[in-house]
RNA sequence: GCUGGCGUAGCUCAAUCGGUAGAGCACCUGUUUUGUAAACAGGGGGUCGUGGGUUCGAUUCCCACCGUCAGCUCCA
């Protein structure tokens, strides 16, 4: 849940405390360290030295309930400010909050930057406030109150903040615990003794109110639970995800490389590119029964059409351009002949004189294939898929691994519909990612509608009608879903599909946009059955979204065990001597010949070594091959994900198997 | 892009408080012919991320750049 505060209500709370109510019933206890209120449908903590508004239900929070955590952790970001401004006098706070994983206190510290030590030192202070048991006192005030607090102590962040806050009349509280005190809303545990169980574990740079344009704070990590317990399974749950990265993985797999020369671009090696290209034939066996039709659009276009789409207007920063000798002579040409020199006008003689873009999205060159060939409205829905390779210039310190990268492809298509058709696309189109989503096991899936951005093309009735069309097909297919406001694309409002990596971060995966915008500036027309001129709308959509995204997580949803049916090998055949080559060899060309895929080890190493060797390359079967498997025409198969040893199966019976386990599940026939 | 960290063999990592570097795995060769998570021996492999600077001498100290990691900002 969110932290809401009392403030929130806008009416200054003046009834009793919640601890003086239990109290008086008797239901006090020492663990009870604030309450849940329920105001209308909004659950909020109210720790026990706030006053309750007036006749409101609350529920006990006991330390060891998951609410507990927000002040455990609210509370401790305060202890560390404290410690901090001890430690380093001349520190200034910021904005110090829980967070879902943990808290953080930002700070403008003279000295620069907090080092490993400074945080074991904060630490150390830390306990030592703890140890002291001091209780935490909540203070409400006038603004004209904090600001006397606040200008003596020189907290200029604080101040700032406190004038917004004044300015929208809310009621101010202070925040102390022993001799430190906070601009702080609440809700908070009654004293330093409930933080037991506490650690910082980063420190990094993070803008004053999240604004590039402002001076960068010093922003100190940690995390805190309610006892030694919880938190060292938490600090051991983050070291098991980190055995699942994708990076860390891709490499040990042999799936993925880098190279310095193409930064944030990944080089699938075979046994990454195998599952590159299974991901993509799954998908296009999918659009078969979906009613698809793939194409092949160009790489690189004239600028008239990322100009015509809007891409470059707006997107320019993130395009790569592409100038040939031909275009910088031309270039050069221009600028000698009209004589420009100034910084700026070199500068944008430069970025309009190259001619040509790389494509960021395949969109812009779908509307040109759209409009060349005359379209009826029986060819609607048109639904043109792509797995055209994209290129986006994403900023020095964004890109990561294979989830943020410069080059990529999407399971990308876009349907030309009538407005009619839209709903019955929406809701298809559902069916399409969860049939998807749940091939590969991925049961978390987060629905989000990003609505209409501040930066946008296109006037507001257009805008009402794609986001309304949107809400009602995630309604009509009764998906659980959350507003993003603001988070739509320039051109259109967006589904968003979400699912969590290994390390909790969220990703957006499959996402369907709702776009009135691109017809419109490419002009795109059908004849009706009226025989005059419509718009047609398009649909925008993605379900694995970007192929090297989606490889990565997969990597880290099976922590590098992939099903049979996406397994770069199927089923590893192993020798116990030399003296079985021929056999090995022979099988090998039979399961080849029956398309399986199959890697061999047939060299000089002992059994032992060659079932290590395949089992930490998550081979989902291997086949060990002795003078028994020899003589009965089969293979010792072992199992990966049955984890045991399923004895001598017949090699008919080995195709067998594999040949239903190599599809994905929605597509095994019913027979199989 | 910003703040901070990191960059030594294909991989995982040592070492040198300034005197040009080692291990395990991997690779190659040989011996062993092997039955369910690592046989044994030998060998090759590094302009210590790149470029400058300081120094008699730089992998080590300083600067810049590149890459990468965490976070911030951004993500059509």
């Amino acid at each position: 849940m969110t932290l809401v505060t009392t403030n929130d209500t806008n009416t200054p709370a003046t009834g009793p405390t919640a601890k003086s109510v239990l109290e008086a019933q008797g239901k006090f206890t020492p663990d009870i360290i604030a309450v849940r209120v329920d105001l209308g449908g909004t659950k909020k903590l109210v720790d026990l030295i706030t006053p309750l508004p007036e006749g409101v239900a609350f529920e006990p929070v006991r330390l060891d309930h998951p609410d507990a955590l927000w002040l455990i952790r609210h509370s401790s970001s305060h202890v560390m400010a404290d410690a901090v401004q001890r430690l380093f006098p001349g520190t200034k706070v910021a904005f110090g909050p829980a967070t879902e994983n943990g808290f953080y206190y930002d700070y403008d510290r003279p000295g620069g930057a907090f080092t490993e030590d400074d945080l074991r030192r904060i630490e150390q202070t830390m306990s030592e406030i703890v140890a002291t048991d001091l209780p935490f006192t909540r203070e409400e005030v006038t603004p004209a109150q904090a600001r006397e607090i606040l200008e003596r102590t020189d907290e200029t962040y604080k101040l700032e903040h406190l004038e917004r806050l004044a300015a929208s009349g809310v009621q101010i509280s202070l925040y102390r615990h022993g001799g430190w005190t906070d601009l702080c809303e609440g809700p908070h545990v009654p004293s330093t003794r409930f933080l037991k169980a506490f650690q910082l574990t980063t420190v990094a740079g993070a803008y004053w109110r999240g604004d590039e344009r402002n001076p960068m704070l010093q922003r100190i990590y940690g995390t805190a639970f309610a006892n030694d317990k919880a938190l060292k399974a938490h600090l051991k749950q983050i070291e098991e995800a980190k055995k699942r990265d994708h990076r860390k993985l891709g490499k040990e797999l042999d799936l993925v490389g880098f190279h310095p020369w193409a930064p944030a671009s990944p080089f699938f090696l075979p046994r990454g590119a195998q599952i590159y290209t299974a991901l993509m034939d799954y998908v296009r066996a999918l659009y078969v029964r979906f009613g698809y039709h793939e194409v092949v659009t160009p790489q690189i276009f004239d600028r008239e059409l990322f100009t015509t789409s809007g891409h470059l207007p707006a997107y320019a920063d993130n395009m790569f351009l592409a100038a040939t000798s031909e275009n910088i002579d031309e270039v050069v040409e221009h600028l000698s002949k009209e004589q420009l020199s100034s910084k700026g006008e070199i500068e944008r003689a430069l970025r309009e004189g190259i001619r040509f873009g790389v494509k960021p999205m395949n969109c812009p060159g779908h509307a040109l294939m759209f409009a060349m060939q005359r379209r009826s409205y029986r060819e609607l829905p048109l639904r043109i898929a792509d797995f055209g390779r994209l290129h986006r210039f994403e900023r020095s310190g964004v890109t990561q691994g294979m989830t943020r990268v410069r080059t990529f492809c999407q399971d990308d298509a876009h349907v030309f519909c009538t407005l009619d058709q839209v709903r019955q696309e929406i809701e298809s189109f559902i069916d399409l990612v969860y049939t998807v989503y749940r091939d590969f096991g991925f049961s978390d899936v987060r629905v989000v509608i990003a609505t209409r951005p501040e930066e946008r093309l296109g006037d507001d009735a257009i805008w009402d009608r794609a986001e309304q069309a949107l809400f009602e097909g995630v309604r009509a297919k009764g998906l659980d879903h959350s507003t993003a406001p603001g988070e739509g694309a320039f051109y259109g409002p967006k589904i968003e599909f979400h699912l969590k990596d290994a390390l909790g971060r969220s990703w957006q995966l499959g996402t369907m946009q709702c776009d009135f915008n691109l017809p419109e500036r490419f002009d795109l027309h059908y004849v009706g059955d009226d025989n005059s001129q419509h718009r047609p709308v398009m649909l925008h959509r993605a379900i694995l979204g970007s192929i090297e995204r989606f490889f990565a997580i997969l990597i880290e949803h099976t922590a590098g065990a992939f099903p049979t049916w996406i397994a770069p090998e199927q089923i590893a055949l192993l020798t116990v001597s030399e003296k079985f080559e021929d056999y090995a060899r022979e099988v090998q060309s039979h399961l080849i010949e029956r398309g399986v895929r199959v890697t061999s080890d047939l060299g000089k190493d002992k059994l032992g070594a060659k079932i290590r060797n395949a089992r930490l390359m998550r081979v989902p079967y291997l086949a060990v091959i002795g003078e028994k498997e020899v003589e009965g025409r089969g293979l010792a198969i072992r199992s990966r994900d049955e984890d045991k040893d399923l004895g001598f199966i017949p090699l008919d019976e080995v195709v067998a198997r594999l040949a239903n386990e190599a599809r994905a599940p929605s597509l095994r026939g019913p027979a199989a």
